[in-house]
DNA sequence: AAAAGCGCTTAAGGTACCTTAAGAAATTAT
DNA sequence: ATAATTTCTTAAGGTACCTTAAGCGCTTTT
């Protein structure tokens, strides 16, 4: 698994001396998993923040009566965790599993906190992500409050292409707050128009 | 105005020595707005980011048909802004008015991105403040998909009281992405029960 | 290659929440 | 104080979306 992906994410925001790239690329661990399997489980201690560098992962909640509700997608050149848990080291809320054969690099929460403190650059670069994802997080909560199902369902599959084609309709539906039934009359109505 | 609330906002992430202190007050302007009046409005420039020092701000989205929809609210010791338009210096989606008559500190784009150069302690502490932001707009994201509206309504009284005490209902309701009608029903059979 | 399981679709009936409307109560303006 | 606005409530009728159920096509397991 070559390293070039993940280095070019980082110099999208700050960069690096071959020292720091060396001890940044020494606290990665890569790992391949395979589809469906599980990285975080609910209740588990989440202690790593994942970088995809190829394949998909999904993160989602589980509520009551089994109703799965997907927080998020991440395919390659994407961050993914249970951000309040790995920052609080709480026991995971959500459970991410890959939805395809995928390979990732994992950072440990305690190798992120002595990179913060040997190359405090990365506080910058993770400044960055933090309100990136707060950005997109925010925008989403826009639209769930303001758009209709069909609508948020047609900005989805602008929005995220690659995704749309990765997943299944289920899974798409449990992201855009409806179930797979309505999801599937909505895009049987689209058909029609 | 005096400085103590917005320097303990800053010293529970880093702390600065005096000169620090000196540079990032002298960054500030202090500014106090009477009730309604419009801090930021949809289509300008978003300049500022707010440090509410006393009273409430609100934010909003104003989609089709004149529905608001309310991003969120600010009480005394929060930061708000239309993050995307400020980072990105972009036309404002959001428009921030006062709750109530309030104070705050502005600080400007060009300011902060000084500040980031100066006295690179505070990357740290707005990565702090933007994955606590992130981790805040992902949890209302779960609540949305996974809750229904009453037990939304239930936990903002719990979570956010001394808010709920200073907005109306309507501004309540359109936070929770429901009806105000809908919510006065909603509290009616709360009494019932 | 059958069986079992999962994903997608369609349809009928149900419910959470919306729309419209109108009156009472509270706040703001004159 | 009075008038004017805005907020909150209640109620009737409507719609977006849900639940249940059944059938069909895939993929995975035996």
């Amino acid at each position: 698994m070559n390293t070039e992906l993940i280095l070019a994410n980082i110099a999208k925001h700050i960069s690096l001396d071959k020292n720091e790239i060396d001890f940044f690329l020494s606290l990665l661990k890569p790992e391949e998993v395979s589809k469906k399997s599980v990285l975080l489980k609910e209740g588990q201690l989440c202690r790593d923040i994942n970088f995809v560098h190829h394949g998909t992962l999904r993160a989602f909640y589980m509520g009551k009566e089994a109703k799965e509700s997907t927080i998020m997608f991440a395919v390659a050149d994407w961050w993914i965790t249970d951000m309040y848990c790995f920052i609080n080291q709480k026991p995971a809320m959500l459970t991410i599993t890959a939805v395809e054969d995928s390979q990732l690099f994992r950072l440990r929460k305690e190798d992120l906190d002595r990179l913060y403190l040997q190359v405090p650059k990365f506080e910058r670069f993770f400044r960055i992500i933090m309100q990136n994802a707060y950005i997109r997080e925010q925008l989403r909560i826009i639209e769930n409050l303001s758009l209709s199902a069909e609508e948020r369902y047609t900005n989805f599959l602008s929005r995220y292409p690659k995704v749309a084609q990765q997943v299944t309709q289920k899974q798409i539906a449990s992201y855009l707050g409806i179930t797979p039934e309505f999801l599937s009359t909505l895009r049987a109505n689209k058909r029609i128009k």
